[in-house]
DNA sequence: GGAACCTACTTAAGGACTTAAGTATATTTA
DNA sequence: TAAATATACTTAAGTCCTTAAGTAGGTTCC
């Protein structure tokens, strides 16, 4: 029957399904926190983890976030510019930096929550609870079944 | 009872998941295509593109991949020094061009396509058919229902 | 046929990641 | 306790995308 192409056009419709629909929603939601809250989703994400944790070590921040420590680097360094973060030494550890909101991160993750809420509401008018339920435990699944298969060697 | 939180570290599951997810698969088909071809997922996009399409403009190749001019210009430029395609200016339109693949190219779409199938194998065993397709599915309701939202004016 | 407009592509700057190699500071171990 | 090793972070270079502001060729329309 011969049924199967190589990659053509349409094949891996689930990838690019998946990559295009990530990437459309990423600007969706940059779009609504950059007019909202001066600041972008990946910012709005690492200021929201020192948020709720308190002092923050970067390389935690690097895990909780699924990234290397120098993007951490960068993107700490870019936040302490923009006046969003403060760092200071760890104690107990002179290796270690403590990542703090500044009263300006602070006031910039409040805002950015608010929009990000429009965005959640949006997607909750589009796939119903199961719905979402169902298409988070796809995701995860393929998360599960992904990790380890070829990025560690 | 308060169900609703704000942003928190967990907020926004569907957003992080699909994100997140996007992020693995994308890197797990880069570490293999760029072993087995010496390209990334993104040059064997292109690439693909103008081996169904032949000679094909660089607006085509924007709008097939839903993204900018510029970033094709680029990707293009870096195809070229790599040897992997050609440009010649457009018949009936000198502001074109129309990019082809060289020998070097087409052989490296047909080795990225083969290593491309290992992934879809893969995807195929941890998700069903049936599966497959309502994720799909889902994908596109939420393209559909966010295009147009809040990018256009 | 020339001014106004449109289209195809380019350039520059910037964001968010990666890998690979480097610098301190800690910790382990011989 | 000094040498070897591990950890926390940094730097540099590279990928892939964006927006904004070009340039250079087409097309319209009076």
């Amino acid at each position: 029957m011969q049924m199967k192409q190589t990659m053509s056009a349409h094949e891996s419709r689930l990838y690019f399904q998946l990559q295009r629909t990530a990437a459309l929603l990423k600007q969706v939601a940059d779009n609504r926190l950059l007019s909202a809250a001066g600041i972008t989703t990946a910012q709005a994400a690492v200021l929201n983890l020192v948020a709720v944790g308190g002092a923050v070590r970067q390389n935690k921040l690097a895990e909780s976030l699924n990234q290397k420590e120098s993007a951490v680097t960068q993107m700490v360094a870019k936040l302490g510019e923009r006046g969003l973060i403060s760092r200071q030494r760890a104690s107990f550890d002179g290796r270690g930096w403590e990542v703090t909101l500044t009263d300006a991160g602070r006031s910039a993750v409040k805002k950015a929550a608010a929009a990000f809420e429009g965005v959640n509401t949006h997607l909750d008018e589009l796939l119903s609870d199961t719905d979402q339920k169902l298409f988070v435990d796809m995701l995860m699944a393929i998360r599960k079944g992904l990790s380890g298969a070829y990025l560690e060697q």
